[in-house]
DNA sequence: CAGTGAGCGAGCTTCCGCTTGACTT
């Protein structure tokens, strides 16, 4: 055993580490956090200073056990966690967890990891700063009071299961608030006007694009100015020629490389996260759960290096970067490829374009600024009041623009290549009173667009700027507000709207109306209906939760106690008091929360119409619950919301189930089930994707069951004449057995087509029990 | 797999942050 045994958060790191020390040294890691509070109950004693009661997770007793093999072992146990708050937690719990004696241990620190780092960090080593390790202790105990005295209050009063939290619930609070200002927004239109110019240069003509420096509200003031430019003259009134610059951004952190990946290569937040974590493994980048913009000297070397041999001197320019983020605490460098001189990195495709990004925000940060000269060409109207005006951007110096430029949300289309060039169009040469030749001038229709919805990048950007939730969660919280279905991410297909073009051409105004998408969105996310009414309900219960500066607030007081400057059980009785009885009032006084809406009366009987969440999901109710009939129910389809159903379309939802026609001599019902749209012939159910049950005519229909008979037909690998129960079936994980309503996997020494009957009962036998794990839905 | 919308009320659900495997269909 060694001597000296040293422990770090990551197993990748481990392994590195151990590399630089060398002999005498054992080098192991703690996988994150060792112990927490227990999970099934709140664990935090609020009658007793709020004693925290932690335990060693089922997971983490490997790993304790292992490392308390060599700490008893060892002389000197170095706790080399992240110097953060939470690494500094880890470091105190493994020195409880292990029963480490205060004189065998010591806290050593670093931000990178490089041989002198390390080696310096050995030289210097402190004791565990228990003022830190408690402002941990009160950031773990608020969240765990907020999330299980918030989450049963939801089970109460607006439906089982759900959750509520610090993070997620103001998550969602951003998805809710967005979707409503895209209601209420109404657009304006107003016309924009363009004009074409033909210039002489040398013997060819180039077309010079201006645009009107005033929009027109009215289409009557458009036309009204084309009339005056009928006739008129136009001529250059004003050049100005003037030089700007475009700096290069800094190297990324986790949430600019989500932003930067979902914009540039459409990949999703878990999706850049794995990649990147393979990346990491295999020794190419740097750690990617980092808030920091800091690249080592060695980096910055290596990457002056590279600069000049591919560049030259004069596109290097080494640079320090500041964070800008709310609360960045720094324990990492910014993610960046580990080895400079290595473009590419192998592993699978995703792996390689990550790596490349990776690789060329690196360089490009410490790169030159990219040298600019922006034109504005004026030009005057004879006949009218404004200018038209023209926009030249030239590029004098690229600088880093050889190598990258971070992309925009509004430019999601564009493409790394190897040179990011400006956009701007080259403006021809034309001189001061130079008269110009009018080709065309085009006003047409545009409209005012709402505010976007967010995508998972740019959620992750606004959590970032409020300073809510950290670099190793930005993922796992946008999975869990999708995952308790409060939040969809989904496409949605525009609608066709017309607009208006007023042409001025050759001396004549043509007026015309065209056609254009609008509203089509990708990949976006959407609250659902249930996430309102838990938003709602929350921001009214608990405003001081939900307020999108709480975070901040907590976070100034856990710096107090890191400071030494305040106890933390002191600022959590603070906080836990007033919380504390808000959720009691709300547990005894307020409503049940469904959403509840009037939409009218049924003409029919008079009835009043409502919407609500019900048990399965949103639905209409007929009827009121008390009355002697039972009311009658119907369920939303997708894509409707009981925040903006209207009368007429509840009422139409009453239209289902429908006879949508005959076949074989039976009725073909036409409806909408739990899983959607389907048709239902000879009480076997038939899913249809792309028709209305409300429209599906009988032909359709018995297309559709063709279809899946023809599919159910090919799936059949083997039957058994003796028992009809047994079949050998093809689905989307490979050949199975299924028996009845169960179904078994083949192993893999069987060959599943010369499967006979006694070896599927046999291997139906042998079959382990499902497991309930935490994977495995749970029954009803 | 596809009617429902509540009825006994057992027993369950839930947070954020730090890390990777070991799982399944």
């Amino acid at each position: 055993m060694e001597k000296n045994l040293v422990i770090v958060e990551s197993p990748a790191k481990a392994k590195t580490i151990e590399g630089f020390l060398g002999e005498g040294y054992v080098v192991k890691s703690s996988f994150g956090h060792v112990r927490d509070l227990l999970t099934k109950e709140l664990s935090v004693d609020t009658e007793n200073n709020f004693d925290p009661k932690y335990e060693i997770p089922a997971d983490k007793k490997k790993v304790i056990d292992e490392l308390k093999k060599y700490a008893d072992n060892a002389e000197t146990v170095w706790l080399a966690t992240d110097e953060d708050r939470e690494g500094e937690a880890i470091s105190w719990h493994l020195k409880e967890a292990l029963k480490l004696d205060e004189s065998k241990v010591k806290r050593i620190v670093f931000h990178e990891i490089t041989k002198t780092a390390i080696l310096k960090a050995i030289e210097n080593p402190r004791g565990i700063d228990k003022n830190l390790v408690d402002a941990q202790q009160a950031r773990r105990v608020l969240d765990r009071l907020v999330g299980y005295e918030l989450s049963p209050i939801l089970w109460k009063k607006v439906k089982p299961s759900l959750s509520a939290g610090r993070v997620q619930s103001v998550a969602v609070r951003l998805i809710v608030e967005r979707e409503r200002e895209i209601n209420a927004f109404q657009n304006e239109s107003f016309y924009k006007v363009v004009a074409e110019f033909a210039v002489p240069e040398g013997d060819k003509i180039t077309h010079l694009q201006a645009n009107l420096s005033e929009r027109f509200k009215l289409e009557s003031e458009a036309h009204e100015f084309l009339t005056k430019c009928q006739g008129a003259t136009f001529s250059i009134k004003n050049l100005e020629v003037k030089p700007s610059k475009k700096s290069p951004s800094a190297p990324f952190t986790t949430s600019t490389l989500q932003q930067e990946a979902s914009r540039k290569l459409g990949y999703s937040v878990a999706q850049t996260m794995v990649v990147a974590q393979k990346l990491y493994e295999a020794g190419k980048i740097t750690y990617m759960r980092t808030d920091s913009v800091n690249l080592s000297d060695s980096a910055s070397e290596a990457a002056r290096k590279e600069i000049e041999t591919s560049y030259g001197d004069q596109y290097v320019n080494i640079q320090k970067y500041q964070t800008k983020s709310k609360g960045a605490q720094e324990a990492h460098e910014a993610i960046r490829p580990t080895y400079l001189d290595q473009h590419t990195a192998g592993g699978d495709n995703s792996e390689q374009r990550l790596y490349e990004l990776i690789w060329k925000r690196t360089i490009s940060s410490q790169m030159s600024d990219a040298q600019l000269e922006k034109t504005v060409v004026t030009i005057d109207v004879s006949a009218a009041e404004e200018n038209f005006i023209a926009n030249g951007e030239v590029v004098k110096f690229d600088g880093f623009l050889k190598v990258y430029l971070e992309s925009t949300d509004e430019s999601n289309t564009e493409t790394i290549g190897n040179s990011a060039k400006a956009e701007k169009p080259l403006l021809p040469a034309v001189t001061l009173n130079q008269i110009l030749n009018l080709n065309e001038i085009t006003a047409s229709e545009r409209f005012t667009k709402h505010p976007p919805r967010f995508t998972e990048a740019s959620l992750v950007r606004k959590l970032e700027e409020l300073g809510i939730g950290r670099p190793s969660t930005f993922a796992p919280t946008i999975s869990t507000i999708q995952k308790r279905l409060y939040v969809v991410k989904e496409d949605r297909e525009g609608e066709e709207r017309d607009y208006k073009l007023l042409h001025l051409r050759n001396g004549a105004i043509e007026t015309a109306v065209k056609q254009e998408i609008t509203g089509a969105e990708r990949a976006k996310l959407f609250p659902s209906d249930i996430g309102m009414v838990v938003n709602d309900f929350l921001v009214e219960h608990f405003q001081n939760i939900m307020d999108y500066n709480f975070t901040a607030n907590v976070e100034l007081e856990f710096d107090a106690i890191a400071q030494g400057q305040k106890q933390w059980n002191k600022m959590i009785d603070e906080f836990y008091g007033p919380f504390h009885s808000s959720v009691k009032i709300t547990e005894e006084t307020s409503e049940k929360a469904s959403g509840e809406r009037m939409l009218g009366d049924d003409p029919e009987t008079g009835k009043p119409v409502i919407t609500r969440i019900g048990r399965y999901g949103p639905i209409i109710q007929i009827g009121d619950r008390d009355d002697e009939e039972k009311p009658r129910f119907a369920s939303l389809r997708k894509n409707q919301s009981i925040e903006s159903i209207t009368f007429e379309e509840a009422m139409d939802l009453f239209k289902l189930p429908r006879t949508a026609g005959t076949y074989e001599d039976k009725e073909i019902i036409a409806a909408i089930g739990r899983f959607g749209p389907y048709v239902k012939h000879d009480d076997k159910f038939y899913s249809i994707k792309e028709d209305d049950p409300m429209e599906i005519s009988e032909e359709r229909s018995i297309e559709v069951i063709e279809a899946k008979r023809k599919a159910d037909r090919e799936r059949v690998v083997k039957t058994y004449e003796e028992n009809k129960e047994v079949q050998v079936l093809k689905g989307r994980y490979g050949i199975y057995i299924s028996i009845g309503k169960n179904n078994y996997k083949i192993p893999k020494d069987k060959e599943p087509r010369d499967l006979t009957l006694e070896e599927c009962l046999e291997i139906a036998a042998n079959a382990p029990a499902k497991k309930k794990g935490r994977f495995t839905k749970k029954k009803s």
